[in-house]
DNA sequence: CTGAAAGCGCTAACAG
DNA sequence: CTGTTAGCGCTTTCAG
């Protein structure tokens, strides 16, 4: 079924139909003729020919980097619900957290003239540079790309102040208040910042004071706010597995027995918290505050409940599916901040340890 | 950046350098300076040309119900990580479990010509035949497509006769004793009638003799499992999504007093079953006694520790893209069945009520 | 308003 | 062993 064959069938040359079936200008009755034949024959258009007159791939890549983590599958499933609205494909790859994957599944999508993408980046501005450059469309969604966070550093916004001048230089835009919070890049991303402010807040009124974060590397933005709400508080970070997870809760714990509240960075982070936590006999909230960064399902089965940090993850990949695919003009598409909400349940309590 | 670039710079016929990038006979000679004068322009063969003249697009697409499961979101890992490995891409749909979405990201597929699909399916048999039909290699994973399960039907294997009948037509195989276990088409599966069955004789063990199914729309094979197991037990169904699983749960401890014990076919209706039961002050394990299909990282976690039946999500999907992969020639794949595991923890208790 | 024709980048015959 | 050539199905000037 080529578009010959519609052609040739309804009397009209290709470039006929081509129109017609891409809302052209035709006459009513020759209009009508093709549409007629055209479905009569069941006739798609092969994306295969348009792609390559066009020179580029419909549709848009999705890079995560773990589907087994529920807030990147909820993340996931908004950006597939919105493609699918617009009859979009989209291709996913799996980082696995790990610039050089992230890097041969960008290499991947160039390959496939893929020039849309949302990501949740792995590497640094300069693994995305080059892309971006080329071309794509990239909208980054849950963080911005940033050297890695670190557990050490008292410098909480190193990991932007090099990347930022490097992309902003790409554009040629004017130079602009460094805040980790939205720099000019364009992202969908949770207000974190708040988020844990308000989560530390709520912690110093319960009475605690050694409060530690068990981030991500990969998320420097959390560990930031964290540092600024806790005037450097204790930082323990994990790459992106549970065991990983598990093996920094359990860390932390042992190595810190002063701690009396913990805010972890993610689901997985606070799984593993939990888990620690009731593997060395730590009781929640009895020795040990614990808030989640995320809320899912199981915070509430969970004994106790957990008190968590929630975030739109599904509008989050949903809206940056919207911008990726609104950005068919010359301009970068602006950034999104979207907001979290403290949910209070049971696993906090007043500090009564020390 | 074209092949013709590049073998213009090199000195040769664009043919050369596609043999030589396609690892074809070549000259060492000239293969060196290609490859050398390739690498120099780092040259990226465009996928488009080459997806055109071959009529198909390289890669393969994934169907799953809902990447918010976890279940689907492990499946879904070991797709990207085998895709990975072999340097394809793949496109991911997700259809809720409603066979129109299904159907229409089936067709989104055959648009992009995509060839070897890899599906949980949603729809029957009569969904997936015209696209098997039209030459697409579809290797169905965790479940084979088939009439929806009923809550009434006295006929366990209802959903298997006709459709297999008509599959099986297709390629004019020898019909095949009807055994919804292992039908004849290409599919990676779970052994749930063995895990069913273990189940069930676990419950009976403890002295349960009112057990009930809570289980999925779309999961056939497991209602068949389980009637068989229980000799026509009750079962209540729920569509894909966390309100009707929740619905369905909290109408079946409602309705049905005098059920002890519950097998809940997925680990959303696991969660479902537990959140209900608390809802209703129903004691896990006093009053009722719980085990669910699918292990997850949480089931560990809540109070009490759920007993399950594990299954190797994520093998599932990586053996699923292997054969779909595999399946170069022109036989379909074989199908696979992968083991499942009663892990014992804390959700079943002897039989009291009553 | 419509048709003819020129490719998009690549591979696979087919000659040489 | 290597170059030339003919398209794959589609969109898009460019004339008519």
């Amino acid at each position: 079924m080529t578009i010959k064959e519609v052609a040739e069938a309804a009397g009209v040359g290709v470039a006929t139909v081509s129109r017609v079936l891409s809302g052209g200008s035709a006459s009513p009755e020759t209009r009508e003729r093709v549409l007629a034949v055209a479905a009569q024959l069941d006739y798609r258009p092969s994306a295969l020919g348009r792609n390559l007159r066009q020179r580029r791939t419909g549709g848009m890549g999705l890079l995560v980097p773990d589907l087994t983590d529920t807030f990147y599958g909820r993340l996931a499933e908004g950006v597939l619900s919105c493609a699918r609205t617009a009859g979009e494909p989209v291709m996913v790859g799996s980082t696995g957290g790990d610039p050089e994957q992230e890097a041969e599944l960008i290499g991947m999508l160039l390959e496939q003239s893929v020039d849309r993408v949302i990501a949740v980046p792995a590497g640094g501005p300069d693994a995305w540079a080059p892309a971006i450059r080329s071309g794509m469309t990239v909208v980054f969604a849950d963080r911005l790309p940033g050297e890695p966070a670190s557990e050490d550093s008292e410098d909480s916004e190193s990991g932007y102040d090099e990347p930022l001048d490097e992309l902003e230089a790409l554009d040629g835009l004017p130079r602009r208040a460094r805040t980790p919070a939205a720099p000019d890049l364009p992202a969908v991303l949770a207000d974190d910042r708040a988020g844990i402010r308000t989560a530390v807040r709520y912690l110093r009124g319960l009475g605690h004071r050694e409060i530690a974060f068990l981030g991500n590397t990969g998320h420097a933005s959390r560990v930031a706010a964290f540092r600024e709400a806790t005037d450097d508080g204790l930082v323990v970070l994990a790459e992106v597995s549970r065991d990983a997870a598990y093996a920094a809760a359990s860390g932390l714990f042992q190595s810190n027995p002063d701690v009396t509240a913990v805010l972890a960075g993610g689901n997985v982070l606070g799984e593993a918290a939990v888990l620690a936590a009731r593997e060395l006999d730590l009781r929640i909230p009895r020795d040990l505050s614990l808030i989640m960064f995320d809320d899912v399902p199981w915070a509430e089965l969970c004994a106790p409940p957990l008190t968590v940090i929630s975030q739109p993850a599904r509008d989050l990949g949903y809206r940056a599916a919207e911008l990726v695919l609104r950005a068919d003009g010359r301009r970068r598409p602006r950034s999104v901040l979207l907001p979290t909400e403290l949910i209070i349940r049971g696993s906090c309590g007043p500090r009564l340890k020390k």
